[in-house]
DNA sequence: TTGTAAGCGTTATCAG
DNA sequence: CTGATAACGCTTACAA
């Protein structure tokens, strides 16, 4: 067995400098504590011996840890990618390392997910969402963890938020879907429960009923979990009614791809047999063809404002006050007028 | 100011059950070396307080983390996302947690990535590929770090891999297209330098031809990064040529999916115009239309076997042996025969 | 400017 | 089966 060579220390550094482990560690932290010349006689050392920072070490003296973690639905589909991206290089610029763990819409993998963020030392959390047992805002308070949401603004939520405001955006979307004159409408939701996102792009749609003067008792929902197998499926269904909707709106854009596959594998045209909207405009918003029209949420700049706030609430000790961003209706060729009754 | 409540400790933990740091310690690990009565206590004592271990603490005792790093090219793109949902799958079942950073295809700060989770106490290391610099598998066999390659399988590469032949694969579909008539090939390639899977595909191509008498010579390759807006890009470049090539094959499918966009914008017919393959069979590859004709790859698999390969490197001391997986060719419309001359 | 030394919260070795 | 106690590698007062 050969011998194993462990990784070189701060004492090893030392040594070979002919310092103090402090002086070391004092020319890698803050380096204009140190005159020039050990500092130069302690670069030649580390990198002599390749010396890296026993991470575990660090955050263990000095309790910060400069990660911030995340914690997001999926990874799978690319909702989130885009806006986490984001996030990351901001965070990075700070110099802050992200750690990422999807929760698979689980509330319970999710709380799991917190503690375990928490107990490897994240100085901060990035969540997505409000809609989660209290009893994780209490512990992330009792435990003084700077919290942030994202992707949902809400004013007065326990934590602060820096997104947009899901109802209103649909509200918007739905206004114009029924100013074409769509009278039929149907909607392929995500799961609601647990999903406040989700459920205020619903609610949205039902203001704009109502506001509308349309019957809004029966607007067919479907609900099902953000995959693009699902939206096919979804389709299928609403499509089976007697009666047809003239316009499906999708929860998002994912949902809206399926959906737009079904229909051309049932031979219906889109728009001119059936209108579809999506949600978040990414990618592949422009990719099904007919291009669909969605509502685009400025995920880049979102991720980049919820690092730079979450920053802040480490760093300062402060609470943060969360912000709302602007959404816009996208208009592509995947909506339009219904057909003649 | 609040007073902070900091995180509970073993020592908490003991002194509340009223038994050493030790026998905690044993009682969260090793469970059975402890008896049912105490055991009870300190567990009692443990949901009371809410105690979490804490993770620099034990990674620096225990010199294990029970963490597996992962480095990948991209998280933009889905290229990665389901292999590495089921590396993740079979890593948490194991008992391990995954930590991903993405490199953005850039060698160095690849290997920046790789010195990090080292220092943060990996316990062993995915890495997307073989062209790396060597010294890098110098470091990683000095600290006697296991390290698994996916994505890409050479028999006799310095690191174990798991994955399939690219060059194989792509030749194997060339070929199909060659066998359809089609004479005038172009190759919408990924950035071939430092990543032998891009590389290893454009010989595959390149063989074919050469083996079915061909000029290869005249074979236009546009080398670029693998995102949708450069396959439409080079798209538009290739057809520009006067005698306009009637199969176009690319490196991936997200490069696929912007060529076969920028097509529809050009109001060219897929395939009747021009075939365009794709190569991975993500998600993407059934949502354009026409659907893309690839190859699948199988990414569960190839995510789940490196898991278990890993672990079993780590776990055991041993070297690992690697797997090649075998690939298979999607026939789907966007590959036609070409138009008569 | 630099060195000394006391933690940080676990695990692991040895006794008991 | 359980309890002391010595690491683990680093940061940070406090001294010099």
């Amino acid at each position: 067995m050969a011998k194993l060579r462990s990784a070189p220390t701060l004492d090893d550094v030392a040594k070979m400098a002919g310092v103090s482990t402090a002086t070391v560690s004092r020319c890698l932290n803050t380096p204009d504590r140190v005159v020039e010349a050990t500092r130069k006689r302690v670069q030649s050392a580390v990198d002599a011996l390749g010396y890296t920072p026993n991470f575990a070490a660090r955050v263990m003296a000095a309790k910060r840890s400069f990660t911030i973690g995340a914690i997001i639905p999926t990874m799978e589909n690319a909702i989130f990618a885009r806006g986490l991206q984001a996030f990351q290089e901001e965070l990075h610029h700070r110099g802050y390392t992200l750690l990422v763990s999807s929760s698979a819409y689980k509330p319970d993998i999710e709380e799991e997910q917190i503690r375990t963020l928490i107990a490897r030392g994240a100085d901060g959390l990035l969540l997505i969402g409000h809609d989660r047992d209290p009893k994780i805002y209490d512990y992330l308070n009792q435990r003084k963890i700077p919290a942030l949401i994202a992707w949902s603004y809400l004013p007065d939520s326990r934590l602060p938020s820096v997104g947009f405001d899901n109802r209103k955006a649909m509200f918007e979307l739905a206004n114009h879907v029924l100013s074409l004159g769509h009278e039929r409408i149907a909607v392929i939701s995500g799961i609601v429960e647990g999903n406040d996102r989700a459920r205020l792009r619903v609610e949205g749609i039902r203001d704009a009923i109502s506001h509308s003067g349309l019957e809004s008792g029966d607007l067919k929902i479907v609900e099902t979990p953000y995959e693009i197998e699902n939206g096919a499926t979804a389709f299928c269904e609403l499509m089976k009614a007697e009666t047809r909707p003239t316009a499906i709106l999708c929860g998002n854009d994912v949902l809206a791809a399926g959906a737009m596959r079904q229909a051309q594998e049932m031979g219906l045209d889109v728009p001119d047999d059936v209108s579809i909207t999506g949600f978040d405009d990414i990618e592949l918003a422009r990719i099904v063809s007919p291009e669909l029209t969605t509502v685009h949420v400025p995920h880049r700049e979102m991720g980049r404002k919820a690092a730079l706030q979450l920053v802040e609430m480490v760093e300062n000790q402060t609470d943060g006050e969360g912000e709302q961003l602007a959404t816009r209706i996208v208009n592509r060729p995947s909506l339009g007028r219904p057909a003649q009754g």
